[in-house]
DNA sequence: CTAGGTGCAAATCGTTTGCGGTGAT
DNA sequence: ATCACCGCAAACGATTTGCACCTAG
């Protein structure tokens, strides 16, 4: 499914346009280094990073970008419906490739850490609440917060995910 | 099932506890006028005010109170379990007394205006899909988004809610 | 070449907080 | 009396924006 070539290139320090970037050339949008920056740390995210993250690890690709581009280019990628704005709570939005496709994510309330999920059975009975009360559903917002048992499998100890 | 008593009572300015301000005396709350005067506001509120609505409708009733204020007893109230804070999107806070009970929100995309619902099918499913990734559900949001066909049966005026 | 992007710093906006005075218990 | 509350204004943290310069198309 993934049609993403290979990460490493030849020549050095372009190592073929980000998943995101792609998308963004699709839309017409003006491709900066700044730009290209950031879809790549968006494409290669396996969490939700926030602004302030995501001009960290932007920053120590290439420190010529300000935060401002960063608040810029994420609220643009939002417009364009290639990311998608995320309230954990805490204050700041995360932020969420679309193109990873649909989910909704757990919260570990004790570690931070998100889980996604998807749920077929949740759609349909979110589409069908929605009817009920006389409304097509447009959008959906699901959140569950949790907290894993004592005696639970273990939760591996990989970091990653959430903060 | 509505134990409150008439709104109006004899010695003209204190129609009796409200609801909420009951609440407060129960967790042992001081109660002095401005917190009688928001737990007033809030009882009355058959939607989910901001804080700067809160004060606008406070001191509306009584002008010798101030947003600080606002935000401390909302605050406080919160960790008393006495309201909910949410977020619709847009920014603001916005609260929602808990002894409603336990419902979720669906936001008409077009007005703004909030329907609240249950479901105790969700509750079921959010509890199920909690338990198939390892964890105990402590808590979870849900908001559905959504717009009324043109041709729809025209929301019963049951309930209120929304700005 | 030119519309649009960028960095920097100042400005906004919702919310919190320090402080001296006030009021509930 | 005492300890918590209140109003005021300054402080804050996240995000936005005005301006002068710079770059992709």
């Amino acid at each position: 499914m993934d049609t993403s070539a290979a990460p490493t290139s030849p020549n050095g320090q372009r190592p073929d346009p980000s998943r995101i970037e792609r998308l963004c050339i699709e839309r017409g949008l003006k491709m900066t280094g700044q730009r290209r920056l950031i879809a790549r740390v968006l494409s290669e995210a396996e969490d939700h990073p926030d602004v302030e993250e995501l001009y960290r690890r932007a920053s120590a690709l290439d420190s010529r970008i300000s935060v401002a581009t960063v608040y810029r280019t994420v609220r643009l990628l939002e417009e364009k419906g290639i990311v998608e704005r995320r309230d954990f709570g805490g204050g700041r939005a995360r932020f969420d490739p679309t193109d990873r496709g649909h989910h909704h994510h757990l919260i570990d309330v004790d570690t931070g850490k998100v889980i996604e999920f998807e749920d077929a059975e949740f759609e349909r009975l979110a589409r069908a609440i929605a009817e009920r009360l006389g409304f097509s559903l447009i959008g959906q917002r699901l959140e569950l917060f949790g907290r894993r048992p004592e005696d639970a499998p273990a939760a591996r100890p990989g970091r990653k995910s959430g903060r």
